[in-house]
DNA sequence: TTGTGTGAATCCCTTCACAGCG
DNA sequence: CGCTGTGAAGGGATTCACACAA
């Protein structure tokens, strides 16, 4: 699965898509599907839909479509979800406990290894099968456990912090709550989450809608 | 503030970067920015944050930059945070009562007035100050309080229903966690939240990394 | 005939470069 | 001078359209 060009991120969001509607169709007991297809259930063009998955080969026959658990078990190897990924929750607040045993995770090979936060009250918690740690720990929970993925969870004072330590320590890539840019280095993919640029992204087409038409 | 043209997504997420540094730059107590100064901030070229602010108006002074707190105020007004708006939680579990007095959902002005949950476990359940109604109150609970904002967090299979129901009963705008395209009328912006799809986005990025180069 | 894979054309966003104002 | 505001240029992503394989 050879990439040959830089891919749009654009690209990797509907392949997310793609994959999910082909677990769809799946259960739905569908054993083809055209370009077409997908293209409605991901709200694109069946035009995308072959643009995108020709960066990666090609997955269909001509004149039929693709082949469902086929192309579906080439988007995960391609999404790197063919495996199992252990993942350290770095803040046990509200955020983190909604997070912990997240079901989607689960189900996707996400698995929480690890739960680490600075509040002395919740060190030594149980939370499921898990117990929190202090931030010592995180260097040799992330070597011992074989972490690679990190769930930023804390205050944005804190997270660039957390974030170089568990860099340092090894990890691979971030899902980064903090309202902050991290600076890391550019081999380490970073995610951000931000709600509040959401809800902001709702208000301003609102706004927009009333004054402007 | 009106807007002449499409504005594209890419501009509103870096509206709210540059309200957000604005705000920082107001408490480290500085007067003017140049678009330079924001372009850094907000990881960008000061080219990008003129063009941006261009869609709206002119805000700055040439020779000298933008006044912080002018500018600031204008962004909130464009972004519409200028004012509180009512919110109103459907979906009481682990991702709601995370979001559910988020602090940074309060110092924006998004409110939440309500919440709605079909666990008749959890209905009349206090949380702070609100009471947990059951569904069939949302569309009273959405015209007697003024909500005009919904955060969607429910399973999959419930939430287009609701999504209709709110929309029905007057919603302008929904924040939607659950993992499918919600069908409503084109009146009505969606922002889908999606972790599972953020973490492939590092899995991708990873696995690649790894066998491409 | 059907529906993929793909170069070419189009569209849109970003970047450049500079005129113009303080 | 310094820095904004903006038309023009450039680059990337999407869409088009069709050759070709089943």
């Amino acid at each position: 699965m050879p990439v040959t060009r830089r891919i749009p991120a654009s690209t990797i969001r509907r392949l997310s898509h793609y994959l999910r509607s082909l677990e769809d169709l799946e259960r739905e007991g569908g054993e083809t599907v055209s370009s077409e297809e997908l293209a409605i259930r991901g709200q694109t063009t069946a035009a995308q839909v072959r643009k995108d998955l020709s960066h990666f080969g090609s997955f269909g026959k001509r004149g039929l479509g693709y082949k469902v658990d086929e192309l579906r078990e080439c988007l995960r190897q391609i999404l790197g979800v063919d495996r199992v990924w252990n993942v350290a929750l770095i803040g046990a607040g509200r955020i983190g406990s909604a997070l912990y045993e997240y079901p989607a995770f689960e189900t996707r090979g996400y698995r929480c290894v690890a739960i680490v936060d600075s509040d002395p009250a919740k060190v030594g918690r149980q939370w499921g099968e898990l117990c929190i740690h202090p931030p010592e720990d995180l260097e040799s929970l992330i070597a011992d456990l074989g972490v690679e993925l990190v769930i930023l969870a804390v205050p944005a004072r804190a997270a660039q912090v957390m974030a170089e330590r568990a860099v340092a320590a090894g990890i691979k890539g971030i899902l980064n709550f903090a309202p902050i840019r991290l600076k890391v280095p550019s081999h380490v993919p970073v995610e951000d989450v931000n709600l509040v640029m959401q809800m902001e992204a709702l208000s301003f087409a609102i706004t927009q809608r009333g004054s402007g038409a």
